[in-house]
DNA sequence: CGTCAAGACTGGAATGATTCCAGAGAACGA
DNA sequence: TCGTTCTCTGGAATCATTCCAGTCTTGACG
């Protein structure tokens, strides 16, 4: 069941245009987000290898935090669940997960720009972003 | 440096009426999050063993969680760091987490009530919780 | 005031996500 | 094409947390 490895002109760019080198591993992590929104480090994993053959795990870990710090991707990690990634990127959108099955969902930013709410006292804190997680049921966990 | 054992009256009342057995542990472990706000279990196990001598780690764990699940204590998990605990419940109040040394600083509920959010979409998920985590640096790492 | 069953604690091993490390391999500017 | 620098490999280590089986306590009841 391994895909043919098909080249992204588009994500090719992506990756120049952040100053990375272009390799299979970071093509294949940037391809494997954008059909799943939200997977964790170990779904990547999984389907880059089902499109590449052998690679470590070190090297997705080694990617995404590449592309994480490249703001390719962005990183949400729910309270008992590992890390999740997605493509979504540049705008402070929110998330709803399920308590019972973890599933993640995106959610418009409730008030205006990022960071979209300040905190009533910052403590003399410098804030520079409001993460906001709902949590609840999803349809289908609620039957 | 070993504290006397004080009898607090109102923290045994406080453990019998969530139905829960007054042990040295728990009564140890509610005085350390009294003194020292958002603590790590790490951070618990030290203070407990502090006041009691040998005390196992998981007799700490064990005792976060019975107090957590009788909503005496809650628990908030900053990405990347281990989880925290507070004696502050009941409010959904919100926190701001400094970016470079990891301290927490409490922020009331930025708006209304708890849900004190709605999500704009919320993808047929029932939400009950809104957790708004404020990062930034604090004013110390600041500097 | 003693009994005893449910519940709490001990200590040691296991788990899961993630990181560290040293060496081999690949990308890309010159 | 070459060399430098960055990336990937594979295996061990780390950290927070949980699991487990056996022992000890708490507190309801007699």
């Amino acid at each position: 069941m391994t895909r043919t490895p098909i080249d992204e002109p588009a994500e090719r760019q992506l990756l120049r245009d952040a100053g990375l080198r272009v390799t299979g591993v970071r093509l294949a992590v940037l391809r494997a987000l954008g059909e799943h929104q939200h997977s964790t480090a170990d779904t990547v994993v999984r389907a880059v290898r089902d499109e590449l053959g052998t690679v470590s795990v070190q090297a997705v870990y080694d990617s995404l935090h590449a592309l994480t710090d490249a703001d390719l991707l962005r990183r949400m990690e729910p309270a008992g669940h590992p890390a999740r990634y997605e493509r979504r990127v540049g705008d402070n959108h929110h998330h709803i997960v399920c308590r019972a099955c973890g599933a993640v969902a995106d959610v418009d930013c409730t008030v205006g720009h990022a960071p979209c709410l300040l905190p009533s006292d910052d403590h003399g804190f410098t804030v520079d972003l409001a993460e906001v997680t709902f949590w609840g049921l999803c349809p289908r966990c609620r039957g």
